[in-house]
DNA sequence: AAGGAAAATGTACTCGATTACATGGACGGG
DNA sequence: CCCGTCCATGTAATCGAGTACATTTTCCTT
C-alpha cells in the first residue's frame, strides 16, 4: 500500500526480543528426538482392534465400511475397541486396496486474491461431512505449473478434481482422461460441452455491466484486465465489454486497455497510465474488484473524483470493493455457490448418481456510488435514463460445435 | 454490504438461459459412464515400467527414491520408460510401505477471512518444490471440529501438521503425541515452550498500538474483538490493550468492549452500539482489520468523521484496511512469513535437521489516516507529542513454567 | 425335527511400491 | 592369478486394510 498515507513507525521485534531475552538463542531440537521418520510403531492397527473385540479384521473392516452387515452386538464391541485404542484407519492402506482415497484435489490459480479461497472453503464445507478431505494446489496462472501439481495430485490418488477456469493445457486433459476420475471445471461453463463445468457466463457479466454504463451515457471506456493468455475468465470478460460496445455502435480504444497482474499496486500503476492519456476514458472497467480498487487508489492520489470525474466498476463484489468510498459498482459472482455446486457435483459422480454436467449460476449487477453519468452529458442522459436498463440481444454465443 | 449504497438491478441468469436455450435441460450424465469407481485399470504400474526398461521393480523404485544408487545408463532407460508410459507412482502404496505420504496437513480456522489463506498459500509455495502437497482443513473456530478434521488428517497419514493458534483441545495434543509426527503451532509463540510454534507476540502488538494511541492523547478506548474463548490471538490482543492502558494509569471500560464474529456487518453492528453509548470512546481498536473496517462502515453511516470524531485501528494490515479512506492504521503482522517459516520448520524436521522450535517474527505499526489526536485535546497533545513514541517496559511476560 | 435359505463371520489373497537381503560381476591388491 | 570388496541389481517379504469366497450360525418352513 505504498500509495496511501503510510508511515511505518515501529518494528516490534527488537523490543520484544529485548523484553524476553531467552527468546533469541532459541531452543534447538536435536534431530534424533524429532526425527520425522516413522516412530509411531505403537499406533493401533485393525488387527489390534480385532483382537481386543474378539473378531477378525474382516469384521472390523465391515464395521467401518458396511455396518449394516454386522450384528449390532458385534458392532458395538468393535466400536468400543476402536474408541479404547483411539484407532484411526490407515488411509493409505484403504486407498491402496479400495481405490478410493477420500480426497478431492482442488487446483486454483492463487490464494492471494481472496476469491478462490472462498470458493475452496465452500467446497470443503460440503466435502468434509461426507468424509472427504481437500488437497490443495496453486499454480499462479502458469499452465505448466498446473500440469505439475495436477500430476502430484494424481500421485496422491485423489478421487476427483476441481479446476478453476476452462482453458488448460491439452496435456492436462489427456492426463485426466488417462486417470479416469471425475473432474469439474469452474468459474465458467464450457460452451463446447466437452468438459463438465460449473460457473457463470463471464462474457454476459461484463456485457451487462457495459450496457449499464452505456445507458448512463458513457462513450469512452477504459479496461483494466488480467492477462488474457491462459485465463479464459479475463478473455471472456474482455469480449463482453467489447461486444456490448459494438452493439451500441461504440468501440473500445485499445489505448485505454491495460493488462497486468492481479495486484492493487499494479492496477494503480495501470490506472495512472490511463489518466495520463490525452483523452482519458470517462469510465474504467476492472475485470475484477482488485483492478477497480487499484484504479480508485490511483484516482485518489491524482485528485480525480469518483464518480464525478470518472466512473469505475469491478467484478466479484468483494468486501474490498464494497467498503470503498464511494462503494464500488460490481458484479456479484457466485463465489460460494460455485464451490458448493462443484463439490456436490463431484460427490454425486463419485457416488454414481446422475448430475447436470453443465451448470450455469446467476450473477447480479450491484450498483453503488462509483458509477454515474459522465460529466459532459450528465444532465441530459440522467433524465433520459430514469428507469432501469433492460437487456436486449446477447452477444453472439460461441459456436457449440 | 447492506450498509452501503446498494441497488441490485439485474439477475444475469434468466437472460443468459434465454439466450442459450439448450442450457436449461442440462445434459444428464448416465451414472454408468461417469461412475466414480476405479476405472483406471490401465494406469501403468511400476512393474510395467520395469518390464519396458528391462529391469526389476526394485530398480524403478530406486530411480525414484535414490537415483544415486543407480547406474546412469539404467537411470536413463527407466526414466525414458516412465515418460513413455506417463507413469505416476501410486502414492498410497508408497505411503503404506514407506510411512511417508508427502502430504502436510494444515488446520486453519477459516478461509473467509483472507488471512489464513495467504499464510497457507505461502506454506504451499515452500512445500510444493520439495514434493509435498497440502491437505486442508477448516474448523470455523470450533475446537471440537478441529479435533475431527485433525483425526481425518491423521487418517490420511499426513507427514506433518500446521495449526493456527496456541489454544487447542487437550485431546488434540494427545492425538498428536500418539501419532508422533512433527507439528507446529502458529500465529503465536508458546510462552510455556511446550509446543513448537512460529508467530509473533500478539500481546505486544496491541500493546504498541495502544501506547501509540495513548501518546496521541486518547483516554477513552473502545475494543471490538473476536470472541476470546478458544482464540488465543484475540485473548492476547485484548490483554495487550488492557496492560498498555493500565501502565498509563487508564482502564478499559467494559461497556466499550464488544465481542463478535469476524464479519464486516457484525462489526458494524457492534460499532453502532458503541456510538449509542452515553460517553462513546474517542478511539476504537479492532483486534483485526475486519472489525476496524466494519467500524468505519458504521461511522460513515452515522456521520461520525474519522479521524476527527473518532480514531480507529486494526491489526493485520490487509488491503481491506489499507485502501479505506482514510487508510486504516494497523499492525503489519507476518502473514506470509509465518507460512514460510512454518513450512521450512516442518520440512527441516521431516528431514531430520535441527530447527529453532520457537520462532518469533517481527510485526510493525503502520500509521495511516484513521488515527489522530482526540478532538478535545488535539492541540495540546499533538504539540507535546511531536516525536515518535518509544516503547518502554513491556507488559508482564507470561510465566515460563 | 430336518432341511435349506439367509445372515454373520472368518480365511486368505490382494492392492503397488519399498527395502532387507541375496546375488552376480568388476576391480584391485597381494 | 586368485580372492575379497564394493557396487549394481534382483528376489521376495512387507506395509494395513478390503473383499471374494468359504464356513458357521441362525432362523424359518414344511
Amino acid at each position: 500500500m505504498k500509495s496511501n498515507t503510510f508511515i511505518a513507525v515501529n518494528t516490534g521485534s527488537p523490543d520484544i526480543d529485548a523484553a524476553s531475552p531467552d527468546d533469541e538463542p532459541g531452543a534447538i531440537l536435536l534431530p534424533a528426538s524429532a526425527a520425522g521418520g516413522a516412530p509411531e510403531a505403537q499406533r493401533p492397527r485393525a488387527k489390534d482392534v480385532a483382537r481386543l473385540a474378539g473378531v477378525s479384521t474382516a469384521t472390523v473392516s465391515r464395521v467401518i465400511n458396511s455396518p449394516l452387515l454386522v450384528e449390532p452386538d458385534t458392532l458395538l464391541a468393535v466400536r468400543e475397541a476402536m474408541a479404547k485404542l483411539r484407532y484411526l484407519p490407515h488411509g493409505a492402506a484403504r486407498a491402496l486396496r479400495s481405490h478410493r482415497s477420500h480426497m478431492v484435489g482442488a487446483v486454483v490459480p492463487s490464494f492471494d486474491y481472496a476469491l478462490y479461497a472462498r470458493t475452496t472453503s465452500a467446497m470443503q464445507a460440503v466435502l468434509e461431512p461426507k468424509g472427504y478431505s481437500l488437497v490443495l494446489a496453486e499454480h499462479h496462472y502458469d499452465l505448466q505449473s498446473e500440469l505439475r501439481v495436477t500430476a502430484q495430485l494424481i500421485s496422491h490418488a485423489v478421487d476427483a478434481f476441481f479446476f478453476v477456469g476452462l482453458a488448460h493445457d491439452p496435456t492436462l486433459f489427456a492426463l485426466l482422461a488417462d486417470y479416469g476420475r471425475p473432474y469439474v471445471l469452474s468459474w465458467g461453463v464450457d460452451p463446447l460441452r466437452q468438459h463438465p463445468s460449473v460457473g457463470f457466463d463471464n462474457r454476459a457479466a461484463t456485457y451487462e455491466m457495459t450496457r449499464y454504463l452505456v445507458s448512463l451515457g458513457h462513450r469512452r471506456f477504459g479496461l483494466l484486465s488480467a492477462r488474457p493468455d491462459g485465463n479464459d475468465r479475463a478473455t471472456e470478460r474482455g469480449i463482453g465489454v467489447r461486444s456490448a460496445l459494438a452493439q451500441a455502435g461504440l468501440e473500445l480504444d485499445e489505448r485505454c486497455v491495460r493488462y497486468g497482474p492481479i495486484d492493487l499496486n499494479a492496477a494503480a500503476a495501470m490506472m495512472r497510465e490511463l489518466l495520463a492519456l490525452d483523452e482519458p476514458p470517462t469510465v474504467v472497467i476492472g475485470t475484477n474488484d482488485v483492478f477497480a480498487v487499484g484504479a480508485m487508489m490511483a484516482c485518489r492520489e491524482a485528485g480525480v473524483r469518483i464518480p464525478e470525474d470518472l466512473s469505475i466498476t469491478g467484478v466479484d463484489n468483494t468486501d474490498l470493493g464494497a467498503t470503498q468510498t464511494p462503494g464500488l459498482t460490481s458484479i456479484r459472482t457466485p463465489i460460494v455457490e460455485i464451490g458448493q455446486a462443484a463439490a456436490q457435483h463431484l460427490i454425486a459422480r463419485l457416488e454414481g448418481r446422475p448430475v447436470n454436467l453443465f451448470q450455469t449460476l446467476p450473477f447480479e449487477l450491484v450498483i453503488r456510488g462509483s458509477t454515474a453519468a459522465p460529466r459532459s452529458s450528465a444532465g441530459i442522459v440522467a433524465a433520459a435514463r430514469a428507469e432501469q436498463p433492460r437487456p436486449s440481444a446477447m452477444p453472439p454465443a460461441p459456436s457449440r460445435r
